[in-house]
DNA sequence: CGACAGATTGACGAAAGTCAATTACGGTGG
DNA sequence: CCACCGTAATTGACTTTCGTCAATCTGTCG
């Protein structure tokens, strides 16, 4: 059976380039994956590496130095793509850091499909420079900005991001659930997680935020945060 | 005439992807820029935004906050691309570290010229991937490694892609001129001019590298500064 | 209700940043 | 070819921020 045609992603993920004949033709060679929190996806398939798009559920991309430190390069959610076709492994981990649903597909399957349909790699393209911006700003936060600056960040970016439950982006909310604990928060600014609990703390006791659970976010003064997190 | 038929990186930029025939049709709507050391390539053409070519020399991408923290987000070789394609405004400055050839491209020419030329999108989808990769690395050392980690990354890093004027890659080399100032060392590792500094002084004290004159290093000692380096 | 992981808080240390002074390189002109 | 100058790099003294280690607290879930 077909599950592109009740695919929920179908309309944003880099699917939406192709015909409905093309999609099941894709979708035949995809399978799809139910992964639970802090599960790590595989990328060695039964007979191949992997490549996929994200249906449902948020992942992390990281990468670790042999002692243990680790750093987050990317965070994922539903209608995005990951893996790397075209020749080369990935060179980090895809953890899931809520229940997520991935669509898989062998990545040879994927770039002999790609090849064969430009309107597919044009997508994936738009989408890869679109990443590779985000994560060029990303290093000016990793290199060159505070604490507070970074969480300040870090923040007001959520707050853009997490709006519904699908992911779908509807402007800005001012209150929100991380899907990230603490140690996850650091991984990504490239701080301790005393660091981050305590600039936290700073915003709480300024009156920017509210923290009314663990992941629980408010944002109380949005100007204030902006004003912490500086104009680029 | 056609300046592609002499286009010392024909074979090695995306336009490699090309029959004969088409490359002198894109050669047609490139102009061939020359820029000085220190010159800052505007991305306004006379009438459109740009996207390019590398040609010949070095160049830096960079971003700043407004009080002048400077972080360098990519630096750019010979057959690399240069821009951003496909609607978006390329949100960092490129200047050249050295004198510099660049062949630019009105970008709404080159996205029409693109989207009709699948082998020329798929070679800007790899490089487009290799360098997301190339970048997430770099916020590992952004985020978590200390200034000597840094440095050693970064001289091994040199070593490998300064090889020969034209920056072709041969291997490792031992001895190379690097084309940065200490102040960009510092902006390219999120670090202050005078930490690079002390912390390559512990790399001449501790034998592992050689500093003859301000740009030039040589590298003494290999596996002490992979030791340093730390393997990811 | 209790236990445990995750988060917070505190005291302390270390690494890197800041500011200022000094030195050295490299290019220019005599 | 050498002396001089200006920029870049180094060095030193000191401060600040963040990290480390350890103790305590708290929310969540069985």
């Amino acid at each position: 059976m077909d599950h592109c045609s009740t695919c929920v992603v179908r309309n944003r993920a880099i699917c939406s380039a192709l015909e409905m004949d093309e999609i099941s033709l894709l979708g035949k060679m995809g399978r799809h994956h139910k992964l639970v929190a802090g599960q790590t996806l595989i990328w060695e398939g039964e007979d191949s590496l992997l490549v996929a798009n994200v249906i449902d559920g948020i992942l992390k991309l990281s990468t670790s130095l042999s002692d243990g430190r680790e750093q987050i390069v990317g965070v994922v959610y539903p209608s995005d793509f990951i893996g790397r076709p075209f020749g080369t492994r990935t060179q980090h981990n895809v953890t899931a850091l809520t229940d997520a649903h991935v669509c898989t597909f062998s990545s040879s399957d994927f770039d002999r499909f790609a090849q064969s349909h430009p309107e597919l790699e044009h997508k994936l393209l738009e989408r890869t420079l679109a990443e590779l911006d985000r994560t060029r700003r990303w290093l000016l936060l990793l290199g060159r900005m505070t604490a507070s600056e970074k969480l300040a960040h870090f923040l007001l970016d959520m707050s853009q991001r997490l709006v519904r439950p699908d992911c779908a982006n509807d402007g800005p909310v001012d209150g929100f659930d991380l899907p990230f604990g603490r140690q996850q928060i650091a991984d990504i600014l490239g701080l301790t997680i005393e660091t981050v609990s305590r600039r936290l703390n700073d915003f709480k006791v300024q009156g920017l935020i509210a923290v009314p659970s663990r992941r629980r976010i408010e944002i109380l003064d949005r100007d204030g945060l902006e004003g912490i997190a500086e104009a680029a």
